[in-house]
DNA sequence: TATAATGTTTGAAC
DNA sequence: AGTTCAAACATTAT
């Protein structure tokens, strides 16, 4: 379910309830849910892959982590951390971390990390890789608070699409390379919005999860990468590794 | 059926 | 004291 584009569709099926009250919450959270009772949904927000409700005061935060699912209007066959209910209609979300924050949003959020923010700022990114030097291309693409809402699906689309193999160091990577990664992890991640609105995500991916390289028709490599040991797929003919 | 995976936080161990 | 790393969380596809 993660990964930043998934979070914008979110965001999009709950517009409905945007300004509307909160009339019930349910779920098996320990959280204090009780204080969202009858409080109106002032604004939908999302930080890389942190969904955010605002209420008044107050923000619920949801993270999916790595098996975390939600519904609209329909109910799954299984206790749901956190049920809001409305007059009409509901939201569910199951097996996912559910927290409040009190902060100002503008306090906690680099909004131009975001790669699916309006705000998100190239420039910033490239800085922040500037102290990354030693660190493997795959790990810094999915750090957050350089490239927020970036996942292992969408860092080995982009390493593929780029030609760059998971496993350079990023002061070794060539600065219009860098360039072009910088780039792509937008640009893969609104075509990954896309795809995944029409169900078609999959279909489309060249890398991620792949058994052959489609330029060349060799085997791709699957290794455990970087110090996150993160899955990589890659092609050691069509990506250039950098030293 | 067992395994591993679209992820992050926490706290133990060094 | 600062860094590193495994555990925990817990569903689903292969």
């Amino acid at each position: 379910m993660p990964e930043g584009p998934s979070i914008i569709l979110l965001k999009e099926e709950c517009l409905p309830f945007l300004g509307k009250k909160v009339i019930r919450v349910e779920g098996n959270t320990k959280i204090e849910k009780e204080r969202m009772a009858n409080k109106k949904i002032l604004f939908i927000k999302s930080w890389g892959k942190h969904f955010l409700l605002g209420f008044s005061g107050f923000t619920l935060k949801v993270h999916f982590l790595m098996f975390g699912s939600y519904t609209i209007n329909a109910k799954k066959d299984r206790p749901s951390r956190l049920s809001l209910i409305f007059s009409k209609g509901e939201i569910n979300f199951y097996t996912c971390s559910v927290k409040f924050l009190e902060e100002d949003l503008d306090e906690l959020y680099d909004w131009s990390a975001d790669v699916m923010s309006d705000l998100w700022d190239p420039k910033k990114a490239r800085k922040k890789l500037k102290d990354q030097s030693d660190v493997m291309i795959c790990d810094t693409l999915l750090e957050q608070d350089i490239f927020a809402g970036v996942g292992n699906i969408i860092k080995n689309e982009v390493l593929y699409r780029v030609r760059i193999h998971p496993e350079s160091p990023v002061g070794k990577i060539p600065a219009a390379k860098l360039t072009s990664i910088i780039k792509e992890a937008r640009q893969y991640s609104f075509d990954f919005l896309e795809w995944k609105r029409l169900y078609v995500l999959r279909k489309h991916w060249l890398a991620h999860n792949k058994k052959t390289c489609l330029r060349c028709d060799l085997p791709f490599v699957r290794k455990h990468t970087g110090f996150r040991h993160r899955r990589s797929f890659f092609c050691t003919n069509c990506q250039k590794l950098y030293v």
